[in-house]
RNA sequence: CGGGGUGUAGCGCAGCCAGGUUAGCGCGCGUGCUUUGGGAGCACGAGGUCGGCGGUUCGAAUCCGCCCACCCCGACCA
């Protein structure tokens, strides 16, 4: 590949509307530019980097036993109507008509293809187990597309589906996708913490996420620092590293707190600290009241309030609403004497004693209150967010919370799909049975954009060998000065017939301007003819990743290139 | 969907508040000469529906209205 005759348009300066290093670099270095919000031109570079990313899964995937297959983009919205998900789906689906009015979507997943494609070859045990997975383009009408390649509407991912027996049988394929996820990451030079998730719109019981920690990442994960204890945050369980309230029993007592509604203002008014004090966050679900209660020192977890509602429709209480729950006084609300109002407790105020909350009165709140002797915490539920400090619920260990980068994710389905949309098999018995399922994705382009965040310096893109673009670029500094031309065609030559993908840079240029492309799209090995090489008979080599610069005899230096490559990270 | 912001040459921006000739700057691009180990120099040159539509005005990039696109925060969500 010659540099000036491949688009590579690299830019000096950070596009006005990157905000994150992958975003801004894949688009400097010349890999992919921006078509609409969220949807994404690939340009060679950029498309050969996603090529190696879904080599490596694809090489992973055949090794785990699954087989490649390509399905339709285009789904016709009957196969959506019967497992539910056409409603179900709501704006987030690309919906279109064709010229008859015939309904059909972009597909977004396609669980409801793959399954009806497997069951209509009614199947007996005996063709089952099978796994079948497909490298394809998504389209997701996400609300607010973000970041590059980590948020798009249109994406790329692996999806494959497997079909088993009995639920035996799919844990069996579900452990090796789960081990070939941890393969794949690892050949990416990608981080990745595996943790509980919860299973949202594909359903199922059982779910893991790949996670890889970044300050970029959109997701909350709670993991253990000693232990392999991992989850989301919608689902995190903890410990508490800290008691909640006093150790001993206290009188209850009215105190007069006027103007004083946050947690902080309250527990500093009366000399005592946010451990001790019971926060409730009011929530309007349709016309009921919800008074959920909570430690003062910690958040609530909406994710989980939705989990016990079994709903999303509800939102935090509005000012202009509460004249119409006039049971409540907005900003000293308490469980004691409380009514009228559906309350829920967090289980870390079961038993507590010494604690601060409202009293049900303007400008007033208790102290002294006492679970089980002044009001009683049930239902008990998980409402409340982790928090630094927190234990390990597995070993005890010390839970830490970092924001993740879903790079994969993978479902035991179970029944659910094949009971709707009638995927049966015949087992052993000659009795029609539903096919047990999992289901298993990885972002591709989405490892893309991550693998940049995680492998980049302030010149630019740092790619690890396995999902680099190409693995050489050869340097020309002066292309006019035949030595150095012949030199750089000749090595270029020998290292494409050796098998390696090797761009040669003998544009026209100023050295720095060539110097600073190459780092900038961060090829591991740089190979420089110049000076050295028409004066010293000798080239010099940079390894991008460690910055590390060797000088070589230029006669032998290929085999120089093979031995130095195969060491770099 | 709520809040905030932006839209002027391929990219990054100034000009707008206080309307007034051919709308500027840097980078990039083209041609020529010089230069070639970390974003070269000189000279010449090309490139613009000032996001769109409508209005006010003798006159609109600039003021007003509507619309569109894009970005950020939130809500939401694989």
């Amino acid at each position: 590949m010659k540099f000036s005759k491949v688009t590579v348009p690299t830019l000096k300066e950070k596009p006005a509307d990157a905000e994150i290093a992958s975003h801004e670099l894949l688009i400097r270095a010349g890999m992919m530019r921006s078509v609409a919000a969220g949807i994404y031109t690939f340009l060679p570079l950029g498309s050969s980097a996603l090529a190696k990313v879904e080599n490596i899964v694809r090489d992973e995937m055949n090794r785990a036993g699954a087989c490649e297959i390509v399905l339709p983009n285009l789904h016709p919205a009957e196969a959506w109507r019967e497992s539910g998900r056409w409603f179900q789906y709501g704006p987030e689906m690309m919906r279109l008509k064709d010229r008859q009015g015939r309904e059909f979507c972009l597909g977004p997943t396609a669980e409801e293809l793959v399954t009806l494609a497997v069951s209509r070859s009614a199947p007996s045990y005996r063709d089952l187990p099978v796994n079948l997975y497909q490298i394809q383009t998504k389209y997701r009408d996400e609300v607010r597309p973000r970041f590059g390649l980590l948020r798009c509407r249109e994406f790329r991912m692996k999806d494959a589906y497997s079909f088993h027996t009995s639920f035996e049988d799919l844990d069996d394929t579900y452990r090796r996708m789960y081990e070939a996820y941890v393969a794949v990451a690892k050949r990416c030079s990608l981080d990745v913490r595996v943790v509980e998730a919860p299973t949202g719109l594909i359903g199922g019981d059982i779910s893991h996420e790949f996670m890889v920690l970044s300050s970029v990442g959109e997701d909350i994960v709670v993991h253990c620092l000693e232990c392999d204890y991992g989850a989301n945050s919608e689902l995190e369980r903890h410990r508490p590293g800290k008691k909640f309230g006093t150790e001993n029993s206290l009188p209850l007592e009215e105190v007069h707190t006027p103007c004083l509604v946050s947690v902080s203002e309250v527990a500093s008014f009366l000399d005592s600290s946010s451990e001790n004090v019971i926060k409730c966050v009011l929530y309007v679900a349709g016309d009921e009241l919800i008074a959920a209660f909570v430690p003062g020192y910690r958040e609530l977890s909406e994710a989980k309030l939705a989990r016990i509602l079994g709903t999303d429709n509800f939102h935090q209480m509005r000012e202009d609403e509460r004249e119409l729950f006039p049971q409540v006084t907005a900003g000293f609300v308490g469980p004691v004497g409380l009514s009228g109002v559906k309350m829920l407790f967090d289980e870390e105020l079961k038993g507590a004693k010494g604690l601060i909350c409202g009293a049900n009165k303007f400008d007033y709140h208790y102290r002294g209150v006492e679970e089980g002797r002044d009001f009683k915490a049930e239902p008990l539920v998980d409402i409340a967010l982790a928090t630094e400090g927190d234990r390990c619920v597995e070993c005890g260990g010390e839970l830490a919370i970092a924001r993740g980068i879903e790079i994969g994710h993978i479902f035991k389905l179970g029944e659910k799909y094949s009971k709707p949309l009638n995927a049966l098999f015949t087992d052993a018995d000659g009795i029609l049975k539903p096919i047990i399922m999992g289901t298993y994705g990885i972002g591709t382009s989405r490892m893309l954009a991550t693998i940049v965040e995680q492998h980049h310096d302030e010149n630019g893109i740092k790619w690890p060998k396995a999902v680099a673009p190409v693995d050489i670029e050869v340097i020309v500094l002066n292309p006019d000065n035949d030595e150095q031309s012949n030199m750089g065609r000749e090595i270029y030559q020998k290292m494409m017939n050796a098998g390696f993908d090797v761009l040669l840079d003998e544009r026209e240029l100023s050295p720095g301007v060539k110097f600073n492309d190459a780092d900038l799209i961060g090829v591991p090995l740089q190979v420089i003819v110049g000076k050295k090489t028409s004066e010293r008979k000798t080239v010099d080599l940079k390894v991008r990743y460690t910055g590390e610069k060797l000088e070589f005899e230029a006669m032998d230096v290929g085999e120089k290139i093979i031995n130095v490559l195969e060491n770099v990270p």
